[in-house]
DNA sequence: CCGATTATTGATTGACGAGTCAATTAATGG
DNA sequence: CCATTAATTGACTCGTCAATCAATAATCGG
């Protein structure tokens, strides 16, 4: 019985880092197979055939994150603090490790032909979206919070990108530092007035 | 002679097409030669192999993407008008019709794998780099204008990001507004001091 | 027109991979 | 121990697809 949770867990590790390594989803059951240490067989007998074991391993990645989140968020105090958790959590090295930001990176197509798969990475756009302004309000208003919040996720989603090509650097911390330096200059903006330039569309 | 070019062109041009519709790389030469309207051997004929013709892809759209930033820059007037020009260019409509953003974000994949997608974006990301930081050195200081030009650099991609999953949303409008926001937002950070929190790290 | 060159076809091959399944092995409980 | 059930195997099928190639059609120069 606790058998099936744990090849299942095999199983999905295989699969994130097997997309890692080939940097595709073009792999075969057969090489994740290999890569857990079981026979081909067993990965449709589990999970039925290969889409649902994408779909698993990006739920994986996802529950993880949140989590991560959570944990991150659970331990801090005050806005400022929080937001701070937030950009800490998104950069964790988890992330980054065994090809999880390839594997990232591949689950984004896969959400074009999957609407499992779109649902799943719409959930974490919604969770990132609304733990930013929630804590963005108290320090940036009401008004300006959401417009924050959404540059503050496309950075985090852009600078993620940049990580999935340049697998050599694996230091996550300036890109943190990236955020972090945006969200600073987002709050100064707000609280003096716009000097001239404000493009209020 | 020329015909060599047209059918070139056919089928680059129908590459990108399938490679949108079908939101993957999995796509067989087969779906790309009917869409050209041609023979399969065709393709093998004029580009040797799918990989040559995903990468004569890339570069077409890359080749696009350069001719329409150059083109917006010639007519702006001044740093600020050409920072403007190159936002505008970069959610250029053209670079999100016939399905040409998911066939940006497959190119990220892709680029995975080979070193030579690897290195058309390292190229776009050089360009676009110092493209910003050209103009951005006058208006914010040599100092300034490279961390700004990251964090702008990675917004847009971020923003494509989100466009590229979003289909049914067309519009490109409101990304460059953000950008545009973000932009000026750094810019008036730039003039008044920094009011406490600066992260210089 | 004709012959030569170029463009184009589509049938074919060979490899590969998803998914199935009957058979084998391990675990479990009495 | 044995019997029953669960876990696991890996050979097999069947479809698909990249790439080839010999044959055909178009083009063109003289």
């Amino acid at each position: 019985m606790a058998k099936e949770i744990e090849r299942r867990r095999d199983l999905i590790a295989a699969t994130i880092r097997e997309i890692g390594a080939q940097g595709t989803l073009n792999v075969t059951v057969g090489q994740i197979a290999k890569r857990a240490g079981v026979s081909p067989g067993l990965a449709f007998h589990y999970f039925g055939d290969k889409e649902a074991l994408f779909l698993a391993a990006m739920r994986w990645i996802l529950r993880d994150y949140g989590l991560q989140v959570r944990a991150a968020l659970a331990a801090a105090d005050g806005p400022a603090e929080r937001l701070d958790a937030v950009i800490e959590a998104n950069f964790a090295e988890s992330h980054f490790r065994d090809g999880a930001v390839a594997a990232w990176l591949n689950f984004y197509v896969l959400a074009q032909r999957s609407t499992e798969a779109a649902r799943l990475l719409a959930l974490y756009h919604r969770r990132l979206h609304s733990n930013l302004v929630h804590d963005l309000r108290p320090l940036a208003g009401a008004e300006a919070a959401a417009g924050i919040a959404v540059r503050l996720a496309a950075l985090i989603d852009g600078l993620y990108l940049r990580f999935a090509l340049a697998r050599d650097a694996v230091e996550a911390a300036p890109a943190a530092a990236e955020v972090r330096a945006a969200l600073s200059i987002e709050l100064a903006a707000v609280a003096a007035p716009t000097p001239r330039s404000a493009a209020r569309s």
